[in-house]
DNA sequence: CCGCATCCGTTACGATACTG
DNA sequence: CAGTATCGTAACGGATGCGG
C-alpha cells in the first residue's frame, strides 16, 4: 500500500505519476474541461454533458476535486441547490494540459476515431 | 454502449474526451513517460519502474497502445524476448502534455504530496 | 530466465431507483 | 435539484504457471 492522503495514494515521488494519481481517470479532466469552457457549472450542468457521467461518479469526483482544491463552490456559505462549482487557481492552471491533449487527439487520433470533432 | 473500435469506446466527438478514452487511466501515460525519458524499454524495464505495475495490466496496456500505434516493437520481426518497445511519432507527440502535467504537479500538488520530487 | 496468460479476490465503475 | 443507496459488471492487483 502506498502513502494515502486526502483519499489519493501516491505511487511514487514522480510529478507525472502524482498528477495521474489525481487526474488519471476518465472523468476528472472532463469536469475540469467543462469548467474551463463554460465557467461555473452546477451538478445538473455536468450531467448534461454528452459523455453522460453517472450521478454517483460525479458526486465522488466533485468531492475529491474539492478536497484537493482544484474546484470550489461559487457560493461557499449557501446551500448546495443551484450552487455552482468553479475552478480554483490550481484547476485553471490545467488549461495548457487540456489544450495539449485536444491538439494531440486531433492530430493523432483521426484514424481511430473518424467522427471526432474539429474543435472542442 | 458507445461506438467501439480497436478496444476503445468513444464517449463523444470531443477531442479531449477522445484523448481520455485512450489515455484516461493510471498507467498508459506512465508507460509513455518511461519511453520518453529512457528511450526503448523492455517488458521487465517497465516492471522495474517505482510505481510497480502488475504484469497483466502492463501486457494489456502495451497491446492496446501498440494497436493504437502510439508505441511499437523496436525490432518488429524478432521474437518478444529482449525486444524493446519504443514510441511512434504519435506517442512522441505526447511529450508536451506530460511536461505540462509535470509542471502542474510541481506547482499545485506540493501541499497534498510533500515528498514529491522536484524534477522527473 | 523473460514475456506474457490465467486464475481469483478486491476494488472501482455504471445504471437506475430513491431521498431530502 | 443535488445528491445517496443499491447492485450488477468491469477493471485492477497479486500470485502463479508455462512456453520459448
Amino acid at each position: 500500500m502506498a502513502t494515502e492522503i486526502d483519499g489519493v495514494d501516491w505511487r511514487s515521488v514522480c510529478p507525472i505519476s502524482s498528477a495521474l494519481d489525481v487526474l488519471g481517470d476518465k472523468w476528472s479532466l472532463l469536469i475540469i474541461r467543462d469548467l474551463l469552457i463554460h465557467g461555473p457549472r452546477t451538478y445538473s450542468d455536468f450531467l448534461a454533458s454528452p459523455e453522460h457521467i453517472a450521478t454517483n461518479i460525479l458526486a465522488s469526483r466533485l468531492k475529491l476535486l474539492t478536497s484537493l482544491k482544484l474546484i470550489e463552490r461559487a457560493n461557499p456559505q449557501a446551500t448546495a441547490r443551484n450552487n455552482a462549482f468553479q475552478l480554483t487557481e490550481s484547476g485553471t492552471a490545467l488549461r495548457p494540459v487540456l489544450e495539449g491533449l485536444a491538439r494531440w487527439a486531433q492530430s493523432h487520433l483521426k484514424d481511430q476515431h473518424r467522427s471526432m470533432a474539429s474543435i472542442s
